[in-house]
Order: structure tokens, then C-alpha cells, then sequence
DNA sequence: AACTTGACGGTCA
DNA sequence: ATGACCGCCAAGT
């Protein structure tokens, strides 16, 4: 079992729990997880996250600015904004305006 | 086997 | 406020 698949898991396990209407960030769940400054490995986590055999709701993550960088790995480049304002958020060029209020950080959410 | 890329983020100039 | 750099490390080339 390769070591990377369970930091993955937990990746997804963590994106599971965001509530609708709420995003968070890949830094976040990295600090979550333990691995902070690995942001990198959760946006590679979410590139698998079709994988995964539960759904993941992998349009409640963005960048720390509030940016849909990963909007392009969706089905069409509107799907995950739709989905976003779908669930409250206001975007913008691809920029959540009320990302302040609507951010959920999993180390306060759910234990630091 | 070596080098580049990337759904990121913090720091420093 | 803006931009360059560096660390993170798996996957792709």
C-alpha cells in the first residue's frame, strides 16, 4: 500500500465533511493533515479525487484567494462556478467575492 | 534516471 | 500592492 494513498484519502475524507455553502482551501486541508506548505499534494489529491469511490465535492476548494484555479478539471470551465453559486457564492471572474464569509477551516471546524 | 510541471502558499525584495 | 523565489513531493515526459 503506497503511503500516499492514505494522505489522499484523507484528503477526500476532509473534503467530504465541507458543508454546502461553505469552501475551503487547499492550504487549509494540507495544515489539517499535517502537511503544511504540501498544498500542492491536495490539489494533486483533488486532480485524483474522480477516483475516489465516494463523491467528492471538490468545487468547495480553492486557492487561499478565493480563485477557481482548478475550475478547468471540471467538465466545462462554467460547471464548477455553477455549482459554487449553485450552493450561495457570488464569483467574479473566477473569484469568490464572499469567500471571507463563507470559508470553513477544517483545523477550526473540526479540531485544531 | 533526470528534469519539468502543477487544482498551492508563505516569505522576502 | 506586485512580483520573484522556494518548499512541498507525485506524476508525467
Amino acid at each position: 500500500m503506497k503511503t500516499t494513498e492514505g494522505f489522499f484519502i484523507r484528503v477526500y475524507e476532509v473534503v467530504r465533511q465541507i458543508p454546502s455553502g461553505r469552501v475551503t482551501s487547499y492550504g487549509a486541508i494540507a495544515r489539517f493533515l499535517g502537511a503544511p506548505g504540501a498544498a500542492r499534494m491536495v490539489g494533486w489529491a483533488m486532480n485524483q479525487s474522480h477516483t475516489h469511490e465516494a463523491y467528492v465535492p471538490a468545487h468547495r476548494v480553492v486557492n487561499r484567494n478565493g480563485l477557481l484555479t482548478g475550475k478547468h478539471h471540471f467538465g466545462g470551465v462554467n460547471l464548477m462556478q455553477e455549482l459554487l453559486e449553485n450552493e450561495g457564492a457570488i464569483i467574479d471572474h473566477n473569484q469568490i467575492l464572499n469567500f471571507r464569509e463563507m470559508f470553513w477551516d477544517p483545523v477550526e471546524e473540526l479540531g485544531l
